[in-house]
DNA sequence: ACCTGAACACCGTTCAAGT
DNA sequence: ACCTGAACACCGTTCAAGT
């Protein structure tokens, strides 16, 4: 049974570290993450053990919504909609998320790599459903793979480089797994 | 005229700092680097002011041979070899380059853009050289151009990523440009 | 002019004391 | 059990003194 206050700060304490990582990246301190969150610094590190271990909570917020997104976008293949269209979508959506989040997947550097895992093991599931159906219409290239999906999704670029150029980085991407 | 001394110093310092920051990455503090350079930390400073400056320099070396791989590579099609297989050679040596690299090009994350606007500057002709071949020989879709090559370039994944993953990515790439 | 290295500032992390 | 916040450790950077 977990103490209500405890439950609050650390809630307190994932709010914070949201909003001012958002604005800042990576450039907050520990001690203002917890001022914010009207706590010691020593109870935001009995919650999060190391900086790196707050972000990556942090981090599971946006995971879930492209989780999320990506399962939308398989329903609607489900309902008739072009699967080439929702993939390029997903791509723009990766792209383009609001500078916010942006914020948060730069702190998150180093942590790329698992929350690319995360994503796999409980998004592609919902990924695969798209592929599946792409490929049932003939869309595709016949060799390419969810797994291809996910490769072409670790490497999007992010939204240091001008737009036309992301603009031009999907279009290559879709035209390397349309048929 | 510069001082012998302060020459050999800057020199020095060069070299402590692309020893240490390709076996330890960004983690080598600067009191480290000094010391093996041999010089007070305050000459390190006087020298780069910053350590951002220090790793750009260091990054600077790396460069200088990707401009030289491309030239030798649009070198080695002006003599006939085929600019797809270059092309992919040269997506390779981007990729797997030794680890030792990959250390200093992770140190230098943030300096990403600013050292692919030196490469596109200075290495964009040589580029461009197999860009031009390639279509002569009807190699390429119509409307692929040197900047499309150079934003691959741009989001050409680093050794993070399983080989099997980075060679499928290469084909990927290529398959977005070829005819 | 350039070099030295002690000192400063900042920030992630710990821990003894409190409730 | 959990919270507090002063203290520690580390590292990038500065600057007064030396040559």
């Amino acid at each position: 049974m977990v103490r209500a206050d405890s439950a609050r700060n650390r809630q307190s304490i994932l709010d914070a570290a949201g909003t001012l990582l958002a604005s800042h990246g990576d450039a907050v301190g520990m001690d203002e993450i917890a001022a914010t969150a009207g706590v010691a610094v020593g109870t935001l590190y009995r919650h999060f053990p190391t900086k790196t271990d707050l972000i990556a909570a942090a981090v599971a917020g946006l995971t879930e919504r492209l989780v999320a997104d990506v399962r939308a976008a398989a329903d609607r293949v489900d309902s008739g909609a072009d699967p080439v269209a929702e993939l390029r979508g997903l791509l723009e959506w990766l792209i383009r998320k609001p500078a916010a989040d942006k914020a948060i997947k730069a702190a998150a550097a180093g942590l790329a790599a698992d929350a690319l895992q995360e994503m796999e093991s409980r998004g592609f599931a919902e990924l695969d459903r798209i592929t599946v159906a792409a490929h049932a219409r003939g869309l595709l290239r016949p060799d390419i793979t969810t797994t291809d999906f996910a490769l072409i999704a670790a490497t999007a670029p992010d939204d240091s480089l001008p737009e036309a150029a992301r603009d031009r980085w999907i279009e290559l991407a879709l035209r390397s797994v349309v048929a």
